[in-house]
DNA sequence: CCTCTAATTAGATGTATATCTAATTAGATG
DNA sequence: CATCTAATTAGATATACATCTAATTAGAGG
């Protein structure tokens, strides 16, 4: 969702997320009205009336019609299904330009130092990314025996036994025997409940 | 629309009419996040973002599942997707019950007293509303001379040819050579140009 | 049981905005 | 052109609410 999307989405919501406003709309889904004639029907002053008008038709959900200097207004209705089509797609399939790398970068730094783990997070959202930092250290074709394995992790943290089953648990790592190999990311099974 | 319709869909409105929970529905729709994960992606305090997600439980658009203490929330699409059919059928199908009386009622009181019309108004829509409430003088099966229609409408306002014209005109009546008939309301042609 | 962590709740503060009255604009009419 | 009417704009006020810090709750682990 591009940042005019989500501020074009917000302006929309905004628009109708007032009970005057959201009255209007029903008042003139019917047939054009007057601002009096509206006034009279919201049970509110023609001037607050007018500034709400003014908000839905700078989004053009409604049009404005003048005979003489009485001012006639209509809603647009496709305009508005348009509108209401957009936030769908716009919330399901499009997001915020999120950075993860927010959120990871942030954990990396509590969890990890000068290339150290210094604990093992109990969350397992955090184990995750530490472990996707610790599984970088290894080559995806080539082959680790074990030993290599236990020698490349010890100076990272301590506990390599804990480490290693939980890369082989997500499958970062694919072990055969004691041969171990590092899994391409896209096959990591990161919901496992091994 | 029912009252309480209009007040679900104000609060769905209300919900998503604030950029920070429209991000984070945004941020809900990829996957489920935790609340220190939300807040360090919208740059906001724990506290911010727990409010707002709180608010978008309550219409049941998110979920919670916990993790120990750490609380997980996703998205219900199926929730939003609803939501948004509802809108779109509420403010195209029904509406405010409008008493559409108040206006008219208003407009009568202004320019009709003691049974006299006080001043023909000059806007269309006034007028025709004065005229709705002159044309029930009349029977729907009786035939009216010309004469005896001016001797009706007379007392009632002393320009008994503009109003003669003007029933004519939207037809209110149904003139026939000099013979009149009251229409039936629902064959009025009140957007008439004549 | 004490401590740590994640989340929520309470309370305070500042900004946004809905509404009103008063003043102004702009057609229409005599 | 003076006046009337409908609408808008300006300015004031009060309410709603987004956000923060501080305090509290609740789960997990030593």
């Amino acid at each position: 969702m591009s940042e005019t999307d989500l501020n074009t989405l917000l302006q929309f919501f905004k628009a109708l997320a007032n009970e005057s406003r959201l009255k209007l709309v029903g008042a003139l889904a019917q047939q054009e009205r007057s601002v009096e004639e509206l006034a009279s029907i919201l049970n509110l002053k023609e001037p607050t009336v007018s500034h709400h008008l003014s908000k839905l038709k700078q989004l053009q959900l409604i049009h404005l019609r003048a005979e003489g200097n009485t001012h006639y207004y209509r809603l647009d209705l496709d305009a508005l299904q348009n509108m209401q089509k957009a936030t769908l797609t716009a919330a399901q399939v499009a997001q915020p330009q999120i950075d993860d790398n927010v959120w990871e970068t942030k954990v990396l730094n509590s969890f990890v130092e000068k290339d150290r783990i210094k604990e093992i997070p109990a969350s397992r959202k955090k184990r995750q990314i530490i472990l996707k930092w610790l599984v970088q250290k290894f080559e995806i074709d080539r082959l680790y025996p074990e030993q290599e394995l236990n020698q490349i992790i010890k100076p990272i943290h301590i506990d390599t036994a804990t480490l290693r089953r939980e890369l082989v648990g997500y499958n970062m790592l694919h072990r055969d025997k004691s041969i171990y190999q590092r899994v391409p990311e896209s096959e990591w099974r990161l919901d496992a409940n091994y």
